[in-house]
DNA sequence: CTGTTAGCGCGTTCAT
DNA sequence: ATGAACGCGCTAACAG
């Protein structure tokens, strides 16, 4: 209860609270000496504001700490400046790798993320999606090519930009971002092939995409004569644990492998430790193909093959054709469909 | 161009586009009968509305699509359900860990969860602060005490509740969820000199906290009589590499060390990496400290030994800490402080 | 280049 | 238990 409640006709009225939640455009404009949508001009389109206001505004917004408050300008816009970024995890450096760039490159046009951590569940994915849609993001990142009905609804009626990463398919819902998930299996299958190997094993999550490359790879096999591909198969996600799980499976069997082929990095490191843990030498005992990000195990295993994956790369990608789509003022719908390809390499260096 | 364009005024009117974004409350009242008030209590109030008006409200929601509109609702209430939490990077499985918990249990409370990605640095943190302070959070998670005043100011008045997690100080800003770095540093120095080791190495980041650790360390370390603690240094963020190169550093110089102290679990995987390179053995050749998560290392070092965090739990504690403060009807400023502790451990398990 | 008017979609009063 | 009026803070559309 401060004894100086009279009110302060200064024209200054330095005493006042300066509260950034507090301090609306009004204010500004009064500080200012203009109209509310100078000041509202004069921050979103300077280019259209005399340079004397500008400066005029510039400094009311310094003195009273002025915010912008988004959420009344995406009402009143439409436009939220949000874009939800759906990853089934940002625990595997591929995921977390895509987001950070994404969000780097959205962040610098202005645009924040919202995260959505899906565990690999269409329907966690679908209700993740619902609370979501209530921001009314100007655009959305998916991964993967899978999604419920009503997911692929809400998304059709919500009229925005919408990007399906990592995969590629026939009928994307808008924009693809990705790469050929059974070409990889074909091309692992040929390039082991070629290498010599011929007692082949996987070991894999159930992961959609996983599986595609799977069934490439041992139709690729087959066709090659190579039959009886061993199959270890862990429900999503996995940890180095499946990975341990997967070799020791294999390793008690009567007919060993010469290579496996793992559906991710951790599952990759998983086996590679459990292959240490028996002594096991990399590639002459057992070889491996890992998938993904293997930098930091392949500082441990210089003979480590594998298809690698950058994330980062890819989150850079779907940032600029997404900006490209939400920064054109004609409402073109042309198709875009980036393959981002994949390198198949044998000796992984840091 | 449909050939049904003609007003249908049947009072179904099944014709329309059924939107997401375009039905609103009003229009949820209208197919339900009742007044958009009535609607909206029915979705943020079920108990003060009558079962009858309830499932009429309920249907109509279903039919017409409807999907709040955050940005109104939370224009008008002043409760944005968002919730605005900083990190320095998404990479380290510690902090990936914290934001997935934390997403988690503030997403079943009805929370969205925006992520800024600081970079350890300040700098930025105050930058991306600017711009999410726009959506006006209803709460704030910080990572570390250091931030610039600008931050300080904008944060304090903001007015909204502040966790600043990973660390503890004197003055905090409001809520604390962190461990001491302090203690961290001298319980390793204890631990280690109790097992007899005399020659002592640090590879750190010049992340703020490690830091706090090394220095308590050294403290110690001299305390006891131990001193030329072989120091080498990165900028943050690290990555195997400067692991690598740390070791090599130290092992180029003639008085090797027995231990070195790692700042993070990365460093300790780049470190471990290079004495894998050159045949060392964990520990007989050279003992290793980790810090952080080091579940993966642990798997091919039986021997290693770490300071222990676990990020979920650290997310679990700063979500229910939060929670309690934001639920709270009362505006309890209750002062919170939670010591979240942290272990030593010398056989890390996965 | 600047101002005026009129909402954006919802929740908070009050009333009934 | 339900409804009517008003305003949240901002920007779109027109003026001038």
């Amino acid at each position: 209860m401060p004894i100086n409640t009279a009110d302060n006709k200064d024209k200054s009225s330095r005493d006042q609270r300066h509260q950034a939640s507090g301090s609306t455009l009004i204010d500004v404009a009064k500080v200012a000496g203009v109209s509310p949508i100078t000041v509202s001009r004069a921050l979103n389109r300077p280019e259209v504001v005399s340079d004397q206001t500008l400066e005029k505004v510039r400094r009311a917004v310094a003195e009273v700490g002025y915010i912008p408050n988004m959420l009344a300008g995406g009402l009143a816009s439409k436009q939220s400046k949000l874009v939800a970024v759906f990853v089934p995890t940002i625990a595997h450096s591929l995921f977390s790798d895509m987001v950070q760039a994404l969000m780097d490159q959205l962040g610098e046009a202005g645009y924040q993320s919202i995260l959505g951590i899906t565990g690999y569940s269409v329907e966690k994915e679908e209700s993740l999606l619902g609370a979501i849609l209530g921001r009314r993001p100007d655009a959305i990142v998916l991964t993967g090519t899978e999604h419920s009905a009503l997911t692929r609804q809400r998304l059709a009626s919500s009229g925005i930009p919408v990007v399906e990463a990592w995969d590629l398919c026939d009928d994307p819902i808008d924009i693809l971002v990705g790469f050929s998930h059974r070409a990889v299996g074909k091309a692992v299958a040929s390039h082991l092939l070629e290498k010599g190997y011929r007692r082949f094993a996987v070991v894999s999550v159930s992961d959609a995409r996983a599986v595609k490359r799977n069934e490439a790879l041992v139709n690729e096999l087959n066709a090659q004569g190579v039959t009886d591909v061993r199959q270890v198969t862990f429900p999503a996600p996995a940890t180095l644990k499946e990975g341990r799980e997967g070799l020791s499976q294999l390793w008690s069997q009567e007919a060993r492998p010469e290579v496996i082929v793992c559906s991710s990095d951790t599952i990759a490191q998983g086996v590679l430790a459990e292959a240490a843990a028996r002594g096991l030498k990399i590639p002459e005992d057992i070889a491996v193909m890992g998938f993904g990000d293997m930098s930091s195990a392949a500082q441990l295993y210089p003979a480590l093959s594998s298809v690698r994956l950058d994330g980062a790369r890819v989150g850079a990608l779907i940032a600029s054709a997404l900006l490209q789509r939400l920064q054109n003022r004609d409402d073109d719908r042309t198709p875009v469909r980036i393959d981002t390809g994949f390198e198949l390499i044998d000796r992984v260096s840091a």
